[in-house]
RNA sequence: UGACCCAUGGUGUAACGGUAGCACUACAGAUUUUGGUUCUGUCUGUUAAGGUUCGAAUCCUUAUGGGUCAACCA
């Protein structure tokens, strides 16, 4: 959406063929078919994407489809948050917001033709017996004693399974296909079952819900669907897909399969996801450390850093794991145009002016190099300031550029400071920095001729406020922790730290919720849900690209 | 050991029989009142073996490696 690549990906390739051929009339028509059963994903994202931006860029029309057949685990909650996802994400399906529970009357009467023409049949066998009939994918299956019912008899017990006469599990309908197919799913599969559950919403209108492969194709086809894009563990599904539509007559729908994303230290599957909501190791769907959509929005993240992501990553029908570094490439890129500067101080240390005898001064200080548009703002200045702990060291390396003993430095917007003296305490704790100032040097105004080697953040001790940070690192330490059931065991201890008391220059003390900040060599901030007793609550987005720290890794 | 799919630098992704390119990462340098940004440069690649061809990442064969499928989930 963002960009127009030159090359086109292979679906797009397809779609393109497609329209020179004047398929079903050149007209492109996509949808985005989540089950209302968790939260969307940043894979999700890019599946959202991938179809409503083709729809965009083709001129065609995307429907947002829930696929609900399964009233066991789906809610509402879920519709709602999954809507709210995609909107924030940038894509409107207009009045194209439809439910496969909709059509469940509709492929009941499919069911009820396949039934018709003997392609189905009802099955009282267990689902132990059904499943040992299947056999495994390396040696053919057998059928069913009751395969061969005739087609008046199936009509007859659908009727009644519909009506409720006979209880959950004890009967399915089946498609009769052929039960040596080397693909699994070719063998007979199951259409529907018994399930006395109520549905969220058809409430309990029905007591047989169509399976995942009767429903989705039949849904597309009905819809118009002309490119039914999914991901790859639904390749072996496709001749199943084409099976029910031909047998049944109906809108030859497409399907076509790309790789899902894969992000590096982090999981994708909702079953993974769930469980590290419900065991606590998070605030929940939306902590800022999971990969849902939600916990980047609450994050930090911006729609269109999200978007660009899906562009760079491409679509193709690899396996894939995406550099964890390539989301965040794109969130400070977007980030670094619009983010307001501001100077937050981590951990502080005092410094003391002992030649400044003004009674404080206002410095003007930009709100962002990148953008001249976005104005100053006035900083107060003062004989006593906070810098950053870490941005004075006693034995400093040469590659220290930061204050020192004896060394000057530069406070962003104001004056080179030259550190006299360190004041520590009996155990060697260093408590405050005195230090005087260049008054010539100011910022805006500087003839003192004096060049330093760095400048670093500050906020004025008197007028400056608490703000809490909470600092997140990746949720896994290892790259890929996709292990089957051991993959909690390489969940980050530490990917969360909170900072309670750092300190914010005053402007901050009204943060707008809606902004994101740079806290200057910090990081970008996002206000998080609000204030803590009065302190408000920072969540941050990304670190800045942080070369120094980079150098010190590799020097240890 | 059945069927289907996939294989290009560290990670992704292009090249549609004719110069292996782009992005991210890493590294080096320049600029910089954020060790940020910006700019410049460098390193690293066609899984293997055969075949077709004047010419193969691309077509064919085989091998190897990886993925998916045996839910009354989607």
């Amino acid at each position: 959406m963002e960009d127009s690549k030159k090359t086109l990906n292979f679906i797009e390739e397809i779609i393109e063929e497609d329209i020179r051929n004047g398929k079903h009339g050149g007209r492109v028509h996509t949808r985005f078919p989540p089950e209302p059963n968790g939260y969307l994903h940043i894979g999700h994202a890019k599946a959202i994407c991938l179809n409503f931006g083709l729809a965009v860029k083709y001129k065609g029309k995307a429907n947002l489809r829930f696929d609900d057949t399964n009233p066991v685990t789906e809610d509402t909650e879920y519709v709602e948050a999954i809507k709210t996802d995609i909107r924030w994400l940038g894509f409107d399906w207009e009045d194209r917001e439809y439910y496969a529970s909709d059509y469940f009357e509709r492929l009941y009467q499919f069911a009820l033709q396949l039934i018709d023409t003997g392609k189905a049949y009802v099955d009282d066998s267990s689902s132990e017996e059904i499943a040992a009939m299947k056999k495994g994918p390396t040696e053919p299956g057998i059928e069913s004693p009751y395969r061969n019912r005739s087609a008046d008899e199936n009509h007859q017990l659908f009727l009644r399974m519909r009506a409720g006469e006979f209880p959950e599990g004890s009967k399915v309908l089946r498609a009769k296909i052929d039960m040596t197919s080397p693909n699994m799913h070719l063998r007979d599969p199951l259409l529907y079952r018994i399930l006395y559950k109520e549905h969220h919403r058809t409430g309990n209108k029905w007591c047989i819900y169509p399976m995942y492969d009767f429903a989705h194709g039949q849904c597309d086809s009905i819809e118009g669907i002309t490119h039914s894009i999914c991901t790859l563990e639904f390749e072996n599904h496709k001749p199943l897909y084409n099976w029910f539509i031909r047998e049944l007559g109906i809108f030859p729908s497409q399907q076509y399969e790309f790789a899902r994303l894969n992000l590096s230290y982090t999981v994708m599957s909702k079953r993974k996801l769930l469980k590290i909501v419900n065991e606590g190791l998070v605030e929940g769907w939306d902590d800022p450390r999971m990969p849902t959509i939600a916990a980047f929005r609450r994050k930090g993240y911006t729609p269109a850093s999200i978007r660009n992501f899906a562009s760079l990553v491409g679509v193709a029908k690899r396996d894939n794991v995406i550099d964890l570094s390539l989301l965040e490439h794109s969130v400070r890129e977007d980030l670094n145009k619009i983010a307001l500067r501001m100077m937050v101080v981590k951990d502080p240390l005092p410094v003391t002016l002992t030649d400044y005898k003004l009674n404080g001064e206002l410095v003007e200080i930009e709100n962002n190099p990148e953008d001249e548009s976005q104005g100053t703002r006035p900083v107060t200045f003062s004989r006593n300031l906070l810098i950053e702990r870490e941005d004075f060291m006693e034995d400093a390396p040469s590659n220290f550029f930061r204050l020192k003993p004896g060394g000057m430095v530069r406070l962003k917007g104001a004056y080179i400071i030259l550190c006299n003296e360190v004041v520590k305490d009996a155990h060697g704790r260093i408590l405050e920095l005195k230090c005087s100032h260049i008054p010539e040097s100011r910022s805006g105004n500087d003839h003192s001729g004096i060049k330093v080697k760095s400048t670093i953040h500050w906020v004025d001790a008197g007028t400056s406020i608490d703000v809490e940070l909470k600092l997140y690192d990746r949720l896994f330490r290892v790259e890929d922790p996709n292990g089957e059931d051991d993959f909690m065991q390489f969940i980050n201890p530490e990917s969360l730290e909170i900072v309670k008391y750092a300190r914010a220059e005053a402007a901050l003390q009204k943060p707008d919720p809606g902004k994101h900040y740079q806290f200057v060599r910090l990081g970008y901030f996002k206000l998080d849900h609000g204030f803590r007793d009065g302190v408000p609550v920072f969540n941050r987005t990304v670190t800045l690209k942080d070369g120094w720290a980079k150098s010190k890794h590799k020097s240890n």
